[in-house]
DNA sequence: CGACATTCAATTGCGAACAATTAAATGTGA
DNA sequence: TCACATTTAATTGTTCGCAATTGAATGTCG
């Protein structure tokens, strides 16, 4: 009785799901760890990469409202990409409050070494593609959801 | 034919289960923020005080075992929480190495004040508690395995 | 045109998160 | 017992993440 009420109790961690994503972006966070120090590149580091790798030359403001992200975490991470020669940064000329954010031969050619990188993220899950693609559908909707709220 | 290959492209940010995981993380914790704010506590903070909710006295270690946390985390932020007067830091006479955390008055009555939380969190994430469990042990099978890779 | 609001990036300050190191306490084995 | 390894927290340094503010550029409306 006693165990059937802490299976339901909702201010234990082991029943919130939110302890549940939380942990486990950290895990994520592990197991890119090695994987991404050989590219030189932090996590929230790649993820921008992954953005200019499908589209090249695009506003800070662009990246931020794809990774959710504001110009406080990017500005001093785009500043390191730079210093890493991985990217430029250049005002817009047709709006000169916009700051454009470019690849450099470097960040094209980083693409290729980071291939491999999903494959062994894959492996570490130690699921199946259908499997991830099901779960990655739901976190996304409860993500969308959970956004819509702080909209209002 | 294009479209179709970029829905399999593992390189594109949407197909990334890490991301979704990364994403719903930082969601969650902007609909926490409010709710915390009104208890003077962070996320983390938030994570700590349920693990000495459910079991009071207990080492440092422990809490970081349970929350996937090191003591480069812990230390600081209990530090803070020591300040809030929510917790007392003592070390053990058995084991002079270890430092055991216990909770205060206030630290207590606080759990009645945070009573609210986990429903406000249910209301937002607009899903019924069955699809929530079965999210949340999903992901923390998924966890667990990255974990279980981590530590090989 | 000119006052005003809006947009955008940068900055500041604070709190995680973690790697790497340090130091103290404890355990172990010759 | 004594040398050595292990355990545990604390510390240092770097990077995120975000709220709040600032300042410049742009848009809008009378």
């Amino acid at each position: 009785m006693a165990r059937k009420l802490s299976t339901l109790d909702p201010q234990r961690l082991d029943n919130q799901i939110c302890f549940a994503v939380y942990s486990a972006a950290h895990a994520f966070n592990r197991v890119y760890k090695p994987l991404l120090d050989r590219l030189g590149l932090t996590y929230p580091q790649y993820l921008v990469m992954l953005v200019l790798w499908e589209r090249d030359d695009v506003p800070l403001k662009d990246i931020g409202e794809k990774l959710f992200l504001d110009s406080g975490t990017l500005t001093p991470l785009l500043k390191r990409l730079e210093a890493a020669h991985l990217v430029k940064r250049t005002r817009s000329s047709e709006d000169e409050r916009q700051v454009l954010i470019a690849l450099t031969a470097q960040g094209h050619a980083l693409k290729d070494k980071a291939r491999s990188v999903p494959q062994s993220i894959l492996a570490a899950s130690d699921c199946t593609v259908p499997e991830l693609v099901a779960m990655k559908d739901e976190i996304v909707a409860l993500r969308d959801r959970l956004n819509a709220v702080i909209g209002e």
